[in-house]
DNA sequence: CAAGGTCTGTGCATGATCGCACAGGAGCCC
DNA sequence: GGGCTCCTGTGCGATCATGCACAGACCTTG
C-alpha cells in the first residue's frame, strides 16, 4: 500500500465515478488516471472498479478505499490549512533560551508578549550548555559577548548591557570605599571562573589588581552576585542587576568599554515566521525602555 | 495539500529524523527525499524541518504532519490488508440476479451457500429489467435463453431446464385431456406476451394451434403459472415448477428440443475473485442434483 | 436514424523525476 | 588530532511517468 498518489487518484475516481472527471479535478491527463488505477489494482491483486463505457463503478474494495481516502483527504486539507495558517498566526509554542543571568531582564518581556498574544505558550530555557537552534531546540536565543558566527543563524544586535563596579554597604562599612580607579589595589574582589572571565571589564580589572586580591571565584553567576551582596568583596555587576534590591554601592560607574553586547539569534529557517518576528520586534520595543542599557551597537 | 507521496516522504523523514533513513525505508534515493521535502515546504510556504548535518528535525508543522500522516499510514495499511484479504476470503456481499421464474430453484442454493460461508451477506435481485453486471449491480447473473454475448462477461452453461405441457386437474375435468400431440387443436392455451414468447416450445405450439386458441396472455410469469393452475388453459411449464404443489396433469412430457438453457454470467473483473468462484462452484454442485434438468450443453 | 457529445483506452514523443556519483561538513572513536 | 563514518546537498544522464492525439464505444438529442 505504498504510493499514496495512486490512492488519491483512485479516491477521486471512486468519488466522481468517471476517469475524466477525476482527471479534471486532479489536474492531470485522463490517461494518467487510468494508469494509476491499473497499477494500483495490479499491486493489490483485486479490482477496485468495474470498467464500462460510461465510467468506473467502485467495487466493494473501491468503496472501502473511498471512505478511507475521504477521511484522509479531509485530514490533509485541515493539516494544510493549519500549517499555512500557523506560519502567519502567532500561536503555539515560543521557545526562548538565554544565559540564566538575563532572566530578570527577559521574564517581563516574555510575560508581556504572552499577554499580547494569548494563544502563545512561552517556554524559557536556561542551561549550562548552549541550546542549539539548528536542532530546533529553541526559536530565539539571547546571547551575550562576541557576536555569534554560526552559519544558518540570523544574528541581530539587541542592546549593550552597561556594567559597573559595585560593593555592598556592609563591605564599605568594613573596608571603606575606594576613592576611584587608582584606589583599588588593596581591596578584595569577586570574579567569575569560566569563559565569562574574558569579558572586557575583567581584563581591565586584572591589569590593575593583583591575582591575590581576587579572593572569590565562581562559575555560577547567581553565586557571584550573592557573594557581592553579602559583602565578601567588590565585583562587576550589570546595571539592571545592581538596581535590583537594596544595599549596593556604586564603586565605579559603568563605562562604555565595559559594555557587554546582547544578541538576538534565530535560526534562518524560523526567522521569517510571523511568530518569531512578532517576538523579536516586541523584544526590541521593550528594550528601548531599558535603563542602564545602551543602544544596540 | 496535493501530492500525497510527498506527504508520505515527509512523514518518514519526520519519523526517522534523517533523510537517508527515510530514503531506505521508502526504497528511493535520498536525493529524491530531499527534493520532495523542498517541494512540499515551498508549496506550503513553511519549513517542516530544521536541516543540520546530523539529520532533519521536524518543526511544529513537521510534528503536526507526523501525527496526521502516522494515522493515515496505519489506515492505509489496514485498508490494504482488508482489500488483499477480501479477494481471497469469502465474505461481504454476494449479489445474484436472475429472472424471477428461477427464484424457487435458486433460493435453496443461496440458502445453503450462506450456511456454508456464514460471513457472506446474500442479496438476490430480480427485476423486469436486466441488471447490468458491468455497472457493478451484481456479482453473478443467472440468465435463460440464448447464450449472452455481452463483452467483458464470462458466460458458462449451467443446466438445461426441461419444459413440458401441463394443465390443471380442473381443466382436464372440464375440457378433457388431449390424447397426444395431434389432439391439441380444440383446446385453450396460455401464453406469455413478451420476448419469452420466442422460446422454442412456444414456436412449436404456434405451428400447431391457431392464434384464436391462445385465450390468455400475460407478461408476468407468476400470473401465467397461476392461470395454468386455476384451469384457464393448457400451458408450458418448467419441470421444477410443475413438480411444485399438486393438481397438475402432464399433457406432453418434456422434449429435448424444448429445453431452455441456463447460463451463469459473471463480469470478467469479478470472475476471478474467490467469493464468486465459491458461489459458482457451489451452484454447479447443487445443480447436479436437480431433477427435471438436463446436463449443461 | 443520424449526428453530436462524453466516456474509455492505447501508441508515441516529450518532459519531469529519479538514481548515480561526488563534494562537503559534522560527529565519533581510537 | 587524525581517520572514519554518516549525514546532507547538487550537477548530470537515464528512465519513467506524463501529455497528446486518435480510435472506439455508448448514450442522448434532434
Amino acid at each position: 500500500m505504498e504510493n499514496w498518489d495512486e490512492i488519491r487518484t483512485a479516491y477521486q475516481v471512486a468519488r466522481l465515478g468517471t476517469v475524466s472527471g477525476a482527471a479534471d479535478v486532479l489536474g492531470v491527463h485522463h490517461a494518467t488516471v487510468i494508469r494509476h488505477i491499473d497499477a494500483l489494482e495490479k499491486r493489490l491483486g483485486t479490482r477496485l472498479f468495474q470498467r464500462h463505457a460510461r465510467g468506473y463503478t467502485p467495487t466493494e474494495a473501491g468503496r472501502d478505499l473511498l471512505t478511507v481516502a475521504q477521511a484522509t483527504d479531509e485530514q490533509f486539507v485541515q493539516l494544510g490549512n493549519r500549517i499555512k495558517g500557523q506560519g502567519e498566526s502567532v500561536s503555539g509554542e515560543l521557545v526562548v533560551t538565554s544565559i540564566s543571568g538575563l532572566s530578570s531582564l527577559l521574564v517581563p518581556v516574555l510575560a508581556s508578549f504572552q499577554a499580547k498574544y494569548p494563544e502563545v505558550v512561552v517556554r524559557f530555557l536556561t542551561d549550562m550548555r548552549l541550546f542549539r537552534l539548528d536542532y530546533g531546540e529553541a526559536h530565539v536565543a539571547i546571547r551575550a559577548g562576541a557576536a555569534p558566527e554560526e552559519p544558518d543563524n540570523v544574528v541581530q544586535p539587541l542592546v549593550r548591557i552597561k556594567t559597573g563596579l559595585y560593593a555592598s554597604e556592609s563591605y564599605v562599612a568594613e573596608h571603606g570605599r575606594p576613592a576611584g580607579e587608582d584606589d583599588l589595589a588593596g581591596h578584595r574582589f569577586i570574579l567569575p571562573d569560566n569563559e565569562a572571565a574574558r569579558a572586557p571589564f575583567y581584563r581591565w580589572l586584572r591589569e590593575r589588581v593583583g591575582a591575590d586580591r581576587c579572593i572569590f571565584r565562581t562559575t555560577e553567576p547567581q553565586a557571584l552576585e550573592q557573594a557581592l551582596r553579602e559583602g565578601i568583596g567588590i565585583g562587576f555587576l550589570s546595571g539592571h542587576r545592581a538596581e535590583e534590591g537594596e544595599g549596593l554601592v556604586e564603586i565605579l560607574p559603568p563605562r562604555s568599554e565595559w559594555d557587554s553586547p546582547l544578541w538576538i539569534v534565530t535560526h534562518v529557517d524560523l526567522h521569517r515566521t510571523r511568530k518569531v518576528q512578532a517576538f523579536v520586534t516586541h523584544l526590541k520595543e521593550v528594550a528601548k525602555g531599558w535603563k542602564l542599557c545602551g543602544p544596540a551597537e
